[in-house]
DNA sequence: TTTAACGATGTAAGCGTTTACAATGCAAGC
DNA sequence: GCTTGCATTGTAAACGCTTACATCGTTAAA
C-alpha cells in the first residue's frame, strides 16, 4: 500500500509550487488559467485527494457541521436532519450526527466528542442543555443554534417555534369546540423542554378558562405508538372517559388513534384526538389526524443557513421564529352532550 | 478570544512533556499515577480539549466513519443510522453523514468529500457504485461496507440480505395462497440495486410458475405515501384487477392500503397487499400490513462491528448475511374466486 | 521613461498532535 | 558492585496542508 499522493507530488507533477497547488483547490481565481489546467491535470493524473486533517488544522476550520438529535427513530427528526443535511452539502459542509437518547447528560459527552472532532458549528435540538456546554461552546466559540425552540428572550440563537404558545393554541381549539374534559398523553418531560413547554401551554390554557389538567389525565410516556395506545387504552378504561386527548407527539396521537378503533371508541364522536408534528401518515389515516405541522424542512435549512452565514463572518439573525399551522382533520369534532 | 490551550499549555502547567500528556490520553497506562494525576487536574483547570485535526493528523486516525444514504426521509434508513450511530459511539466513533438522494452520481461525489474529510471506514447502502467510488477506496485503502444487500459471490464486504431471494419469498407466498393475477409497485429501480433485484425476485419466481409479471402491472413509483396510493389508484382501475399487490417497500404499501380503504376495495377479501421493511406502523394499521421484516438494527451494528474490526486490525467476517423474516399478517389471504 | 501598483507565484513557517527513538532511573539477578 | 532489562519520560521529527510574506514581472499612471 503506497503512501496517498500529497500536494507536494502534485506540485511536483505540475512544475508549479505547492502554495499555487492550494490555491487552484481553494481560490482557483488567483491562479493563471495556465498554471490551473497544469494542476489540474497532476491532481487527475495521481487521482489526489486533499487530506482533510491537515486541511483543517493548516486552515483552522473543518468544514463539518454537527449536530445532535434525541432519536433518529421519530422520522420528524430523520426529516430535520435529511433537509439540514442537504443544505450543509450544498455549501460544501458535511454533517456530523450524533444522538442523545433523550438524556442531557449523553448530549453532553456527544457534544464534546463533536467539538473535540473540531466541528465549525453545532445544531442543537430544544433549550436546555447543561450549563457546561453552553460554557465550552463559548470558550471555544463554536457558533451553535437551539431548533424545535424559540425563545425571544433567551440568550441562544434559535430557529424554531414556541411550543408552549402551540400546544395552547391547541387546548384553546379544543375547548372552543366545547371540550371541558381534557387529557394529555406527552412524552416524557425529563430532559425534554419541548415535551415539558407543551403540558404548561396546555394547563396554562385550561386554567385561564379555568379548568384543571388532572394528575390522573396527564401520562407520560416515550415517544411510541405502542405506548399511545397504551397510554390511551389507560385513559378510556378507568373511571370517567375524556372527550379529548392532547398527544405530544404525532407518534402517540397515531397510537392512540388505533387503540380507539381497536377498542370501538369513536373518534371524534366519543374522543377527539390531536396530535404535534404532522407526519405525512397524519393525513393518511382514518380518520385522518388534526396535528401541528411542525415546519421541519425549514428549520433544518434555517438553521444550516444560520451557522453558514456565522462561520463565513456574515450576519443573519439571531433567532428566527417560524410558522407552526394548526391542520384541522378529522380526528377532533364538538365535544359530546353530556 | 484568546486562543485554546494546547498539549504545550497542559504540559507546562503539569511539569511534563507533551508526550506524557498525550499518553496520558491516548495510553493512560503507561503513565505513572502521580503524572497522571497532574496531567488530569492541569487539563481540567484549563479545560483542554484535543484538537482533532491535529490527532488525525499525526496519527492517521480520524474516529469517524461515513454513511451515504439515499435519504433519511424513509424511516427504515433512519432506523438503520440510528443503530449504526449509537454502535459507533459506543466505539468511540462519530458518524459523518450524507445522502445521494437515490443518485448514484451524487453518492459519488459525497463519498469523494467524506473520503478527503478523511474518514476510517465507509458504510453503503447496496451493492451497485460506480466504479471510481470502489476504485478510490481500494487506492485509499478505506475500509468499507455494502448494506443492504448479500452478494455471496460479489468481491465487496456486506452486511444485509439478499433482496431477489426475499421478494421471491414474497411473490411464492402469494402464488401458494392460490394468486395468479399478481401486481407490483415497486420503488425507481434506476440507481437502485434493491428495488430491481426485488422486482428481478418477482417476476423469476412467477415465471418459475409459467406466469408473467405483465408490463402494465408493473409500476416503478418513488417511495412515498402519495405515490403508493396513486399507484394502487390505478391498478384497481383500468382493466382487469389483479388479486395481489406486492409493494417494493412498505411505504409504498401503506399507501395502498389506504387508497383501499378509500376505494372501498377489500383487503384482503378483494385484493392482498404485501410490503417490504416491516416499519413499527405495519402492525398497527388496520388491516395489518403482511410484510417482510428487514433486520435494520442488527444490519447497523454489524456493519459498525465490521469496520470497527477492519480498522483495528481485527479480524471479521467479510459476508454477513442476516434473516429476513416473512411477517404474515391481515393484508393477505387466499384469491378470491375467479 | 520612471514609478507605483498590482497580480501571480514561490518560500517557508506554522497548525496541534503523535510517536520513534533516546535517555534516564530503578529493581533484580549474578 | 556491575549488568540487564524494564518502565517511564523527554526530545524532536513528522503528519499534509494553508497562508503571511517576499519576490518578480507587467502594466498603468504620471
Amino acid at each position: 500500500m503506497k503512501r496517498s499522493p500529497t500536494v507536494a507530488d502534485v506540485a511536483r507533477l505540475a512544475g508549479v509550487s505547492t502554495a499555487t497547488v492550494s490555491r487552484c483547490l481553494n481560490a482557483p481565481g488567483t491562479v493563471r488559467p495556465g498554471a490551473r489546467a497544469k494542476v489540474d491535470s497532476a491532481i487527475a493524473e495521481l487521482g489526489y485527494v486533499p487530506d482533510g486533517a491537515a486541511r483543517a488544522l493548516a486552515s483552522r476550520r473543518a468544514g463539518t457541521i454537527g449536530a445532535v438529535v434525541p432519536t433518529l427513530e421519530n422520522s420528524i427528526f430523520a426529516k430535520g436532519i435529511h433537509s439540514l443535511q442537504n443544505r450543509l452539502a450544498a455549501a460544501a459542509n458535511t454533517l456530523l450526527l450524533a444522538s442523545s437518547n433523550y438524556s442531557l447528560d449523553q448530549e453532553e459527552h456527544e457534544i464534546r466528542t463533536l467539538v473535540s472532532r473540531g466541528v465549525d458549528g453545532l445544531v442543537l435540538i430544544g433549550t436546555s442543555h447543561r450549563a457546561p456546554v453552553y460554557e465550552l461552546l463559548r470558550r471555544k466559540s463554536i457558533p451553535y443554534v437551539n431548533t424545535w425552540t424559540f425563545d425571544p428572550r433567551g440568550p441562544h440563537p434559535c430557529v424554531g417555534f414556541d411550543n408552549r404558545q402551540v400546544a395552547g393554541r391547541i387546548a384553546r381549539y379544543l375547548l372552543d369546540l366545547g371540550h371541558r374534559r381534557i387529557a394529555m398523553i406527552s412524552g416524557v418531560t425529563l430532559d425534554n423542554d419541548r415535551a415539558s413547554e407543551r403540558v404548561a401551554g396546555v394547563e396554562r390554557t385550561m386554567s385561564d378558562q379555568g379548568l384543571l389538567l388532572q394528575a390522573d389525565w396527564l401520562i407520560e410516556r416515550p415517544y411510541s405508538i405502542v405506548d399511545g395506545r397504551t397510554a390511551f387504552h389507560h385513559l378510556m378504561s378507568s373511571g370517567p372517559r375524556p372527550s379529548a386527548v392532547i398527544c405530544g407527539n404525532d407518534v402517540l396521537a397515531l397510537g392512540a388513534v388505533f387503540e380507539a378503533e381497536a377498542m370501538g371508541v369513536d373518534v371524534p364522536g366519543d374522543v377527539s384526538i390531536t396530535g404535534f408534528d404532522d407526519l405525512e401518515l397524519a393525513s393518511h389515516i382514518s380518520p385522518s389526524l388534526t396535528t401541528a405541522r411542525v415546519p421541519v424542512e425549514h428549520m433544518g435549512i434555517a438553521a444550516a443557513d444560520y451557522l453558514i452565514s456565522r462561520i463565513s463572518g456574515r450576519t443573519f439573525p439571531e433567532r428566527t421564529e417560524l410558522e407552526v399551522q394548526l391542520v384541522v382533520r378529522e380526528t377532533t369534532g364538538r365535544a359530546p352532550d353530556e
